[in-house]
RNA sequence: GCCCGGAUGGCGAAAUUGGUAGACGCAAGAGACUUAAAAUCUCUCGGAGGUAACUCCGUGCCGGUUCAAGUCCGGCUCCGGGCACCA
């Protein structure tokens, strides 16, 4: 079953058999062998010190940089496509003559070191510093262009003490405090939960129920800068998409916030009922209020109801999560108080809900069951009244009868307000409501502060002391660094932090604080740490402004709201304290799709699927190449074909890019996947795909070899050239400005290689050795070396020196379009009847209108479709069609 | 549930500003070379019909705008990402 890759192996055409290493150095190697020569322009590069970035203010700069990985392990094929597509851009930059620096770094803090230490019984330290020294080595074999002296990772004390430092300036300024929060909380094993160990509603490990808790945490105060996160995403060239995201993340509205009376069931009394709306203008169909079950009024009328107070146990169950609080059923019990309407004095019941949260707003919602979807469902549920008062848009009152009518349009039923349209209705009864002083016009974010508090070990910890009189005190400077202790047991009963007085102890009654921050503040200013990775007596130093802002990030779309808006925010917090002068850390963003690939199954006896990874399976195809069946080629027996999903560990479908690596080589993997697919789109795995893109670099080395062994040509002289010399030169230069818009503008590599190959293709067809002809030959193999250069490095740095330049292909000068090439004597028109495709005509391309249209309709097959028609129109758009519409 | 995307041959994809659907590659089939295999090279390759010229159909589904729609608009279906303690 493996024959096929043996033979490979033993190919009399080896592509790492030791044998030609020493072939390297002599113009005619028959063979590409990958093996050797990566290695040996790696060691040119590295010798050379060829990506050691220096600033230099009289060239311009270019900071490319990859979202650096969590060292989990090794690395996996996102991480090779990530840090393949900002390689080739750095490459692309520098031979644009920029100052390009790309560094690397390690996200070093996080869950999997706790897991990973619990498992093995490994500290998390000693894990992560052997993953990084593995992944590095695994970067370095994948050749990209990083200039390691900036390399550092974040659980290195020099680094996150600058975080802890600028922490206790946040403090000073205001822009930090605590408050109770929500987390998930394991009654087992007595813990806090992260909402990923959280699985449908039960710990993890312990699989117990997974009770809400409050607790005090640590917050940044992001709302803060809310609005100028928001204005600012119109000077960032990011996907529309992520702006979208980002925007309806921070979620800026203009609403009323206003206050019902309450009339308690008991008679005690209350404080009026706040709540928040953006449609002041249905607030006269309220028919309903709707509290938390943490919010005073379900508290007061828990003490009289024993069914309520088993209805607020009931929901403290279960995670914190929003999506499975959404997903939850919408349950409800009337709590006995009355809400008096601001407006008309209408009763109205207030109901304790399990989907209204006290964490958001004022923990209580006005309900209007007619014009919006959630509250109707309720209202439904519990035969409130649903009363419209918005009508259609022809005037008529809305068919509730399916759902509620939630879009704008004129007040009905609204007494004085009725006729009003939304914008006059919202103003109308946001005066009347202040007038009374029963609300305003407020704006409202959806944004909420950010939690930077963790109850764990492997992260940096939070630089604040407790003292025996409750004072809470951030640490000073000469108290800074707080290191995080290394050598420590992990278990499941959470932070070892917490029973380690040597650690949280310091004296005269002082504790200190054992919760550690967020990983997302580490990533929210490491790339500008990377401007003065070596500055051990500051944060940052002036080569930031040289940098920043990054001119191109590059990472996955799931970090699309958080990471990015944390960063962004941090960027601004830095700048107003004077450490960076940008507002914005990424100019551009380049969101990567995901690396997936198919999955295979068996049914096991016990009802689980048993995965096979993909290097284990042979594919069946029918005649047609389509699929039919797989079998696990241990055994020969089949197996079930599961779909295409994300590569990963629970299906097993992972593809390890180390043994590709060994395999073919790093060009080849680097090649697969910048060819496979545009970098936003997702990227399926195909082996057939690396071994395409294998052969394509054989050829290319081959077309090289047989080009220099043809001959040395003369200087190309361009007014000399015949017509298929011409052709071949055009073909050449259409290559270098489509390549050169490909991976310079639209950042699509796959369009770029995919006409680099048919330039290679029309090259391998063109037989010329008279001297002109070797002449326009040198110029298309040139061009092909050059503008794959970025894609795959190590071989075109050989195939440059072949070509007998002495500087490096990374510093080459990146193809020129001759414009005076791409002429043409004559175009192809298309010749449409009705919008359909009749005749294609080679016409001289300086021919007007009236000729071009004249030709179209003496054609053969144009004439059987207009004869006996009549031509109403005839829509020429030049140079490229002429479309003839006729009727009868 | 809410927010953001995506869907094109057997497969990955291309079509950049509404103007030739399927470039380039993979798989498959046929052939050349070879004792043989591998490697390499040549040809075919969306579906249906036709000796051919050519014709009809075809970009997830339903409808619309337009001389012209993969592309724009309205309504769906399915798949994916995110939802604040995975990173």
């Amino acid at each position: 079953m493996r024959q096929h890759t043996l033979d490979f192996h033993h190919s009399p055409c080896p592509i790492f058999t030791g044998a030609h290493a020493k072939a390297l150095n002599k113009p005619m190697d028959a063979h590409y062998s990958p093996r050797e020569l990566e290695h040996q322009v790696q060691q040119y590069w590295e010798r050379n010190q060829c990506f050691k970035a220096v600033e230099d203010a009289s060239k311009e700069k270019f900071y490319c940089l990859s979202m650096f990985p969590y060292p989990s392990g090794k690395l996996h094929m996102g991480h090779v496509r990530n840090y393949t597509i900002g390689d080739v851009v750095s490459r692309f930059q520098r031979m644009q003559g920029k100052n390009v620096m790309q560094p690397m770094g390690w996200d070093a803090f996080g869950m999997p070191a706790e897991n990973a230490a619990i498992q093995n019984q490994v500290p998390p330290a000693k894990w992560t510093y052997q993953n990084i020294d593995y992944m590095r080595h695994q970067l370095k074999a994948l050749g990209f262009a990083y200039d390691w002296g900036r390399e550092f990772a974040t659980c290195d004390t020099s680094y996150y003490r600058w975080e802890q430092w600028f922490f206790t300036r946040l403090v000073d300024k205001g822009l930090v405090y605590k408050k109770m929060s929500t987390v998930n909380w394991d009654p087992v094993d007595q813990t806090v939960l992260a909402n990923e160990q959280v699985i449908e509603g039960r710990g993890w490990r312990s699989g117990a129920l997974v009770e809400r808790k409050e607790i005090p945490l640590w917050f940044l105060k992001i709302t803060d800068y809310a609005d100028e996160l928001l204005a600012d995403l119109d000077h960032i060239d990011w996907p529309e998409q992520v702006k979208t995201m980002q925007r309806n993340w921070i979620g800026k509205s203009r609403g009323v916030e206003l206050s019902f009376d309450i009339e308690t069931a008991a008679g005690q009394p209350a404080e009026p009922l706040s709540v928040y709306t953006t449609r002041p203008d249905t607030l006269m169909g309220v028919s309903y209020m709707a509290v938390a079950a943490d919010h005073p009024l379900a508290k007061q009328a828990a003490e009289t109801s024993a069914e309520i107070a088993n209805f607020r146990e009931e929901c403290a169950k279960g995670g914190t999560s929003e999506a499975e609080m959404a997903k939850r059923e919408k349950k409800g019990l009337p709590t006995g108080h009355v809400a008096i309407h601001p407006l008309t004095g209408k009763k109205l019941p207030v109901y304790v809900a399990n989907f209204v949260l006290m964490e958001f707003g004022t923990g209580a919602v006005m309900a209007v069951p007619a014009h919006d979807q959630r509250d109707w469902e309720f209202a439904t549920k519990y035969a409130i009244e649903i009363l419209p008062v918005i009508a259609n848009e022809d005037g008529s009152t809305p068919d509730l009868s399916d759902g509620a009518y939630t879009d704008h349009g004129t007040l009905i039923n609204s007494g004085e307000f009725d006729g009003l349209d939304f914008n006059a209705a919202f103003e109308a009864i946001a005066a009347r409501l202040a007038e009374l002083g029963r609300g305003e016009v407020k704006t409202n974010y959806r944004l909420r502060d950010w939690g930077v508090a963790r109850q764990r070990y492997w992260g940096a910890p939070i630089p604040v002391k407790y003292g025996p009189a409750g004072e809470t005190v951030p640490l000073t400077d000469e108290e800074l660094p707080v290191e995080l202790p290394m050598e420590v047991t992990v278990d499941a009963s959470g932070s070892p932090l917490k029973k380690m007085p040597e650690f949280s102890e310091l004296g005269d009654g002082w504790l200190r604080e054992t919760d550690t921050f967020d990983t997302f503040m580490e990533s929210s200013w490491y790339f500008a740490r990377f401007c003065c990775a070596d500055n051990h007596d500051a944060m940052l130093d002036d080569r930031v402004n040289y940098w920043l802002p990054v001119d191109l990030y590059v990472g996955g779309i799931e970090h699309a709201i958080l990471h990015l808006l944390y960063a962004r925010f941090f960027t601004k917090l830095m700048r107003d304290f004077g450490l960076v002068e940008t507002s914005e850390p990424f100019q551009r963003l380049l969101t990567q799709g995901m690396v997936i690939a198919e999955t295979y199954y068996r049914t096991t006896s016990n009802g689980g699927k048993q995965w096979f990874n993909p290097a284990d399976v042979e594919v069946k195809r029918d005649e047609k190449g389509r699929p039919v069946s797989a079998l696990l080629i241990s055994d020969g027996q089949p197996v079930e074909m599961g779909g295409i999903e994300k590569m990963s560990k629970s299906k097993n479908n992972g593809v390890d890019p180390q043994s590709m690596i060994d395999k073919f080589g790093a060009d080849t993997v680097r090649l697969f996947m910048m060819f496979a697919a545009p970098p936003e789109q997702s990227l399926e795995w195909s082996e057939s795909g690396v071994e395409g893109a294998h052969r394509f670099i054989k050829r290319l080395w081959r077309q090289v070899q047989e080009h220099l062994a043809a001959g040395q040509p003369p200087a190309l002289e361009i007014a000399c050239l015949d017509d298929d010399q011409k052709a071949m030169r055009r073909k050449t230069h259409e290559t270098i400005k489509k390549a050169s818009d490909d991976i310079g503008r639209r950042i699509t590599f796959n369009t770029a290689i995919a006409a680099v190959m048919e330039l290679s293709n029309s090259l391998a067809r063109f037989e010329d050795t008279r001297p002109q002809g070797l002449a326009v030959a040198r110029e298309a193999v040139e061009a092909s070396v050059l503008l794959l250069a970025p894609i795959v490095p190590h071989v075109s740095h050989i195939l440059w020196e072949r070509l007998d330049h002495a500087d490096p292909v990374i510093d080459a000068r990146w193809p020129q379009v001759d414009e005076q090439a791409l002429t043409r004597d004559t175009i192809e028109l298309v010749v449409q009847v009705n919008g359909k495709l009749r005749a294609r005509l080679d016409v001289d391309a300086n021919a007007d209108k009236a000729t071009v249209e004249a030709l179209a309709m003496a054609d053969d097959n144009v004439q059987r479709h207009i004869d006996g028609k009549t031509v109403r129109k005839v829509i020429v758009v030049p140079g490229k069609l002429i479309n003839i519409v006729v009727s009868g």
